[in-house]
RNA sequence: GGGCCCGUGGUCUAGCGGCAUGACGUAACCUUCACACGGUUAAGGUCACCAGUUCGAUUCUGGUCGGGCCCACCA
């Protein structure tokens, strides 16, 4: 067989990836009852961009585990989703079509979204293809689409039957740039360079005054109380008295609170609505307080702000300081650094605002998410923490509605007449109240009702992706057994989001987890092990890493590391697999020259074949074990250790003089060298293939798929372990001649020779005299030996003296 | 401020009670009939630091220092 001389990846893998296709491999059966059934959760990417490094690091990840469950005679039922609705796209294409969306029409906007996702869709799952994941692309949703959105009403609506749905009037997050409501897990902590005014404030019906200390001097119109600590003695004699605010002559209470914190600043907070989270807890510990709303949803100040109408926070700092100078009131001003909350998708700074807000009342379930956490299996375990942290932390409702068009919209409109609710109907569903009406009259016989602009979060949507997944297969019997899902793969970043609201969603509709195994990876990092990110300049496209080293070579790397570790990239390892590539395709060429007309059957194994066969079933055994515990690093470390240096640098060295000069051995002999050969590359490809899926079926291909009569080393079973071949005997001689040859290898290497170069003599001195005798043959003609001499000694110690 | 993870030869990494893995890099040699994208050999580590437990610690415990991630209302 006349091989290319070196392994082309690109040609390659692009013809693997049709063959594959055309030949449905990955293709999940929902026909088949007979195969238990592994199905997995796979995270739907968010269409903003193109695949990152950190996608074909985890997703190689979760691929591996795909790929050998899938040998391991599992039915895998792997679909693949895009997570294309909601901010980050509507983001994404204002920037690509230079728009705003709030200045167009809304429906405009969104058929221009609808448009643009239909048209990148295609291109942006390419580079999944390109690195091989081997979902079953036909098994296809869009978060956008309308079975995503049949399914996300649908579970809004069971929610608010069961009575978790609340509409309030509420101090709320929200972002003045995107103008929506957004939630708890959306922030982000900044770091800002800012003042803390000490403010005069003077208390009514007297010649005193306290100070207070704010870095939001701008919210004063909003003021609403002020606090001191009740045992602070400096204010205790003004318990009970008002302090009226400077500028806008309008008194407020002076409040005991025992949150205030004696230490900080001068000891006493003013309250405005609402300038924090602080703030809200305050109004709920004082009910009797009122607030007042200042702010527009577009973080202007409402005209209530007298001088500071129209402005937005900064600029109104800037003023209200220069009047408190004025007034006398500015006592000073020092600067500060310190963490604010911004909006992760755009930066800016969140202020809360009072707005009607759609909500999952789930706080009172903190306890059962903890639970449904400790029942899911997490690798690596210690990631739940990350879970329980921000079970425990949680403060506030699930707020789910948000101001934006591009979305899944509320089901439900409201009666004009009476102001009720109305739902649209399940089997309606998806509706969109913009344009879609309520097929029956309001409870109060009015037949006019107002739509509901709102959109879901899209978490509220994307919580539901193994609903949405097994769904597509509901009218098969195959349905009922895809949930729970054996596994959700995801990044390490977003456990408090979409892992935690899938656990909630699955709690509340069906009072169980959503799959049995959570894995976890870490993300990749730049070579430096920083992270990387456009405005460091240090990202790298995975893009350019196929096109340069291939998809194989992407995956090997991305197997190097540890779930739920962080790798840095670089060059040097995707070099490395590579070479695997190269090294295998060459010690493949070498051995499938010597294996045709071959055929594969059990024959009477000389002691070097039982050697390499009992490592090789050692290392099955074990990589079998590490796979079922998502260790895949250990497979690809042990396997291509067992490759490159017992296989290629011992075994196949070993066995070429009884390849080439058979006649000077017994068929037998021969034989058995060439079933070894036959079985070991058949395992190592096999062991390998989730790891470089390409070259694997490349070589697969070459000479295996016509003997074992399947179309694809990806379709056939995993080794089996045969434990009779585990040989310990066998294994130990092996070793020791491995030992001698090393020390040959030595001596020539010291004389400067060649590996080639004749012995004249060699004599070996052990106790294992009797075992190595099978192998005197094999070890002679290895080592160019003329004459090879085994002593039986007593020592402990091998002993080896080589002439050159 | 709380929680979690991590600190192993120049770089990345395995191991996690008893001679410290491997890769890349480095040096010398070998163009041997699969492979020079190769082979052989070699140099290179007080396993961050300090205490403790133990016959024995890189591995366990406590602390210190350093790095990372997540969370948190100090105005």
């Amino acid at each position: 067989m006349e091989l290319p001389k070196n392994y082309d990846f690109k040609e390659s893998e692009k013809r693997l990836r049709q063959h594959w296709e055309q030949e449905d491999i990955y293709r999940f059966n929902p026909d088949d009852l007979e195969k238990p059934v592994y199905s997995i959760d796979t995270p739907p990417p968010t269409m903003s961009g193109k695949m990152h490094l950190g996608h074909s690091f985890s997703y190689s990840q979760q691929d591996f585990v795909a790929r050998y469950k899938r040998m391991r005679g599992f039915n895998v039922f792997y679909p693949f989703g895009v997570d294309d609705n909601g901010l980050a796209t509507e983001r994404m294409i204002e920037q690509l079509k230079q728009v705003k969306s709030r200045s167009m029409p809304r429906d405009e906007f969104i058929a221009l979204c609808l448009k643009t996702v239909d048209e990148l869709q295609p291109g942006f799952i390419e580079d999944w293809k390109r690195i091989g994941i081997s979902c079953d692309f036909s098994i296809f949703y869009s978060t956008i689409g309308d079975h995503s959105r049949k399914i996300s009403q649908r579970s809004f609506i069971e929610l608010y039957t069961m009575g978790r749905i609340k509409r309030e009037l509420a101090p709320i997050m929200w972002c003045p740039s995107c103008q929506t409501a957004i939630a708890q897990v959306e922030l982000k902590d900044k770091e800002f360079e800012s003042t803390l005014n000490h403010i005069k404030l003077d208390i009514e019906g007297s010649q005193d005054s306290v100070v207070i200390a704010t870095t939001r001097p701008e919210l004063m119109p909003a003021c609403v109380g002020v606090s001191v600590h009740p045992k602070d003695k400096r204010y205790k004699k003004y318990h009970g008295k008002k302090v009226k605010l400077p500028i806008y002559n309008r008194s407020v209470p002076i409040i005991p609170d025992e949150y205030t914190d004696m230490e900080y600043g001068t000891g006493v907070v003013y309250y405005c609505t609402y300038g924090g989270v602080e703030c809200i807890d305050w109004m709920l510990r004082h009910p009797e307080i009122k607030a007042i709303d200042i702010m527009n949803p577009d973080g202007t100040l409402k005209p209530e702000s007298g001088i500071l109408a129209g402005l937005k926070s900064e600029a109104a700092r800037k003023k209200i300081l220069e009047e408190l100078q004025k007034t006398g009131h500015l006592v000073k001003s020092e600067p500060i650094k310190h963490v604010v909350n911004t909006h992760e998708r755009c930066g800016t700074q969140i202020e809360y605002i009072r707005s009607e807000q759609w909500y999952v009342r789930y706080l009172d379930l903190k306890k059962e998410f903890l639970k449904a956490g400790r029942k899911l299996k997490w690798y690596p375990k210690h990631m739940r923490a990350r879970y329980d942290n921000w079970v425990k932390g949680l403060r506030w409702d699930w707020c789910i509605s948000r101001q934006r068009y591009f979305g899944v919209p509320f089901p439900l409109w409201y009666c004009k007449k009476c102001n009720e609710v109305m739902l649209a109907e399940i089997n309606e569903l998806p509706v969109d109240p913009l344009k879609d009406k309520p097929r029956k009259a309001c409870k109060c016989g009015s037949n006019e009702f107002i739509p509901e602009k709102d959109v879901f979060d899209t978490w509220a949507t994307s919580s539901l992706t193994p609903q949405i997944a097994i769904e597509l297969f509901k009218d098969k019997p195959i349905y009922s057994r895809l949930f729970p899902m054996s596994l959700r793969p995801q990044a390490h970043d977003i456990i408090t989001f979409w892992l935690f609201y899938t656990v909630v969603k699955s709690q509340l509709h069906y009072k169980t987890n959503p799959w049995h195994d959570t894995i976890i990876s870490g993300h990749a990092l730049d070579p430096h092990g920083k992270k990387m990110s456009k405005s460091l300049g240090n990202v790298i496209n995975p893009q350019d890493v196929i096109e340069k080293f291939g998809a194989d070579a992407l995956r090997f790397w991305a197997a190097g590391s540890k779930l739920g570790d962080d790798l840095p990239y670089q060059e040097k390892d995707l070099m490395t697999g590579q070479r695997f590539a190269t090294k295998l395709w060459n010690a493949s060429k070498f051995a499938l020259s010597h294996l045709e007309g071959h055929k594969p059957r059990k024959t009477k194994l000389e002691a070097i074949d039982a050697w390499l066969l009992s490592k090789l079933h050692t290392l099955i055994l074990q990589s079998t074990k590490a796979f079922d515990k998502y260790e895949y690093y250990r497979v690809k470390a042990d396997t291509e250790q067992f490759f490159w240096h017992i296989l290629c640098d011992n075994y196949l060295e070993i066995v070429k003089d009884r390849l080439y000069n058979k006649s000077a051995y017994t068929q037998q002999a021969y034989e058995s060298a060439r079933f070894t050969l036959y079985h070991t590359l058949l395992a190592v490809l096999k062991l390998m293939a989730p790891f470089t899926p390409f070259i694997t079926d490349e070589v697969y291909q070459l000479h295996f798929a016509q003997v074992e009569g399947v179309k694809s080393v990806h379709s056939t079973a995993w080794p089996k372990v045969q434990r009779k071949l585990i040989n310990a005997a066998a294994a130990e001689a092996g070793d020791i001649a491995v030992e001698i040859i090393a020390h040959a290898r030595k001596a020539k290497s010291e004389k400067k020779l060649s590996m080639a170069a004749p012995a004249k003599k060699i004599v070996i001195t052990t106790n294992k005299a009797d075992a190595l005798k099978a192998l005197e043959q094999d070890i002679k003609a290895v080592l160019k030996a003329e004459v090879l001499e085994i002593k039986p000694g007593t020592e402990k110690d091998l002993k080896v003296i080589v002439e050159l």
